[in-house]
DNA sequence: TGTACATCAGTGAACGCGCGTTCACTGATGTAC
DNA sequence: TGTACATCAGTGAACGCGCGTTCACTGATGTAC
């Protein structure tokens, strides 16, 4: 393959930016090189530097549509919906189509000015549709929405031991009365 | 400097596991090197294979380490003491010496089993001090401590940001009356 | 509409670099007598 | 206690490898007339 036409190249970045929100939620910044992104378009890495300026674009640019992604979906869901999903095993065993901060919250504080940035935005906009679903305050909303973040890497971390579905269960209990 | 006395040896080993669980906690796993572990016992790199197998292997010590200095600072503190300390400013900018759960909670789901389930071992004795502590059934101790760690990794991932400070004060409205 | 030419998306080899790990060597420590 | 020798903690150079990034090249796409 050699030259794309205007609109297959445009669908090309779509493609490897909606594939990086995905494989950066399951494998982490360092986890994933350039290569992999790349394929996950169908292409090869040489030709990544003609989308992107670097790998770390890359990243700010899947962190932003992960949590617009995630944004869109919230508000289609009622508070009840949203948690159970959040709480539920398949939630925990998917990081890769689910909750970024719960994904690479301890990553993204050591990340790059420009894509901390952009991420503490993006957030800050999805709590705002959080609160708003579940009618309370953006303040009792993050408090709730912390509880959400805490069980879920906790649960991941000790996926496999009898702790990862307990934290799971007691965060579920608190939540929904 | 040639040959170290036995006594010597166990002293670095000592230090390199230290050293370890502060900086893998600042710094992640992918964040610092072999030869950044030896230095912080005043070595170089060569050796650390006669201390230790593998990179991995050092981890694993390190974050049972890390749990285990957790755990005893833990019981040494009231409830309401470990909370205010929790969800403080100087914690979240602190995180070598902090919780490992909300330093490196996303990045042990990817790691080796083994890694893994010294992990899990390690924070499920936890979880039954802060339970202790707090004078709660383990299902509620969970529950509370997953705010805590959802609030330190949100409030870390938004660093520089004004949702870092009003998640931490948001958790500590909720778990102290 | 058709033709000639410039553009540039994508390829695949190559780059320098830092990593985890290995190794020959040094010389103080530990052991045997 | 003293001496001779084996051990092995630590050093620093070197290893292969995978990474992010660069580059010469290809040939379909886009543009000018």
């Amino acid at each position: 393959m050699a030259r794309s036409s205007r609109k297959d190249t445009e669908k090309h970045r779509q493609q490897v930016i909606d594939g990086a929100s995905t494989l950066l939620r399951e494998r982490g910044v360092d986890g994933v090189n350039v290569g992999r992104l790349m394929a996950e378009a169908g292409l090869t890495h040489g030709g990544f530097y003609r989308h992107f300026a670097s790998k770390d674009e890359l990243v700010g640019l899947a962190l932003d549509k992960a949590l617009a992604d995630q944004r869109e979906w919230a508000a289609a869901q009622t508070e009840h919906e949203l948690i159970e999903f959040y709480l539920s095993p398949e939630h925990r065993d998917d990081p890769g189509h689910g909750c970024t901060m719960g994904a690479l919250g301890s990553e993204v504080g050591r990340a790059g000015e420009s894509a901390r940035a952009a991420f503490a935005d993006g957030f800050g906009r999805y709590i705002d549709t959080f609160a708003e679903l579940s009618g309370v305050e953006r303040e009792a909303a993050l408090a709730r929405y912390a509880t959400m973040v805490g069980a879920l890497v906790i649960a991941r971390a000790t996926a496999g031991s009898p702790v990862s579905d307990e934290v799971l269960d007691a965060a579920r209990n608190v939540l929904l009365d």
